[in-house]
DNA sequence: CGGCGTATTTAGGTTAACCTAAATATTAGG
DNA sequence: CCTAATATTTAGGTTAACCTAAATACGCCG
């Protein structure tokens, strides 16, 4: 007779997994590839495999998995992507708003705590921060149901004329490319202007009210979403 | 050629077992048996074996470690072990005077997050609270250096005569005695006064200025701490 | 001082999450 | 429609932290 600990199904990789997938598969939430995984999730393809045939026998299942066919979360698992997700960002906020971190420091903090808070806490600095509805970043927090509000802004790289707009969010995935535009000004809200397109792999913008022209590199400008600001 | 991710000597697994020596040492730093450290961690007498022969090996070593003879802290393991008893007094000072947590959650909380909290987050919680000495069940937290206090409180049970006393502190190991420690309004700074010993399993006290008299169990005399008052 | 009970260690096994290398399936181009 | 490139899976191995059962050391008591 084994002993037959209860295997742990909220893990910190398993967490990991299912935001991937969340985030891979898009808003249409469309099938996602081992391959694309293994990339974002720096792990081995062979390693996603194993992985996604536990994920998907475990009851409930966490996704619905054909071999050779990618995944997709199942209900279950979305909830519990949603979940990590709300709790990053909540964190994020926090660590923000609360404890006065450097903007370009909140992703890694959250990226490690949000497998390991409580509902509890959860809920406390939820309530501290009066209910936001988006992070430091400008993404939004999903809500306890789940529930987060369709997004309509595009990434700077696709806004392809001239124009003004307004930033929605940036991309919390790298420090540097955020210290950079931390120092820039560009942030949630901030007005921007598209002059031109020098060459292939960079954007002149122009950034609130100022009309100092600033080169952004491809790198940078897909980092950036923007709404369209209708005047 | 074995990839060999470099062993990590952070864990929380090994945290838990420099926390434990710590404790089972005492304020003298005796040697502590495997069995004890096994009971205390909730582990097979085997476990603490290898775990101890792996904490021994590792450089540094973080334990000094001679087989029958029990296990001390190395100058590195008692560095870390301080560190993480820091970590958790003021994650639970934090989560009692920011979060307002109820007082008997903030220790299952404190026991998780205490691992993967940054030093900036500590640096951070430690600011935000003015740089607390004591956490809110009147345990003092170690300075950044490890420096702590000597302690002269006694435990209840210890109290043999009647007297009056100062509450010091009170264990956080167990949810029930503490919820209903603090129904009793037992807390640090509380004066005790010791009447009577009815039983030899029970305790008769009052409290603050009241004159009703409590009896406490065992369970409840040995998780408190107190210092004699002059008077 | 020798034996016995307890404490401890050794030996061997499990599970989760990773790995590499080899085999196989899919897809896209000619 | 077949083949080559690519994607994916299978097979087999590693490590950390646990486990049980069996062997051994310690120390106390008669």
């Amino acid at each position: 007779m084994t002993a037959r600990r209860e295997p742990n199904p909220n893990s910190e990789s398993v967490d990991n997994y299912l935001k991937a997938i969340l985030l891979l598969g898009g808003p249409e939430e469309s099938r996602v590839a081992s391959n694309s995984l293994a990339r974002q999730l720096r792990v081995a393809p062979a390693s996603v495999t194993n992985m996604l045939q536990k994920l998907a026998a475990s009851s409930p299942p966490l996704v619905v998995y054909e071999r050779h066919r990618g995944v997709l979360l199942s209900s279950m698992g979305k909830k519990r992507a949603l979940e990590v997700v709300r709790h990053h960002r909540l964190i994020e906020t926090f660590l923000y708003e609360v404890l006065d971190y450097p903007i370009d420091e909140v992703h890694e903090e959250a990226e490690r705590l949000e497998h390991f808070i409580s509902e509890r806490f959860e809920e406390r600095i939820d309530a501290k921060l009066g209910h936001p509805k988006i992070d430091p970043h400008g993404h939004c927090i999903p809500a306890m149901d789940g529930a987060m509000p369709r997004q309509n802004s595009i990434v700077l790289t696709d806004a392809m004329y001239e124009g003004t707009y307004v930033v929605d969010s940036v991309s919390d995935r790298d420090t540097r490319t955020l210290r950079l535009l931390k120092e820039s000004g560009i942030a949630p809200g901030v007005r921007l202007r598209v002059r031109d397109k020098p060459s292939i792999m960079s954007y002149a913008v122009s950034i609130g009210r100022s009309s100092r022209i600033l080169n952004l590199q491809e790198e940078a400008a897909s980092s950036i979403r923007v709404c369209a600001l209708r005047k």
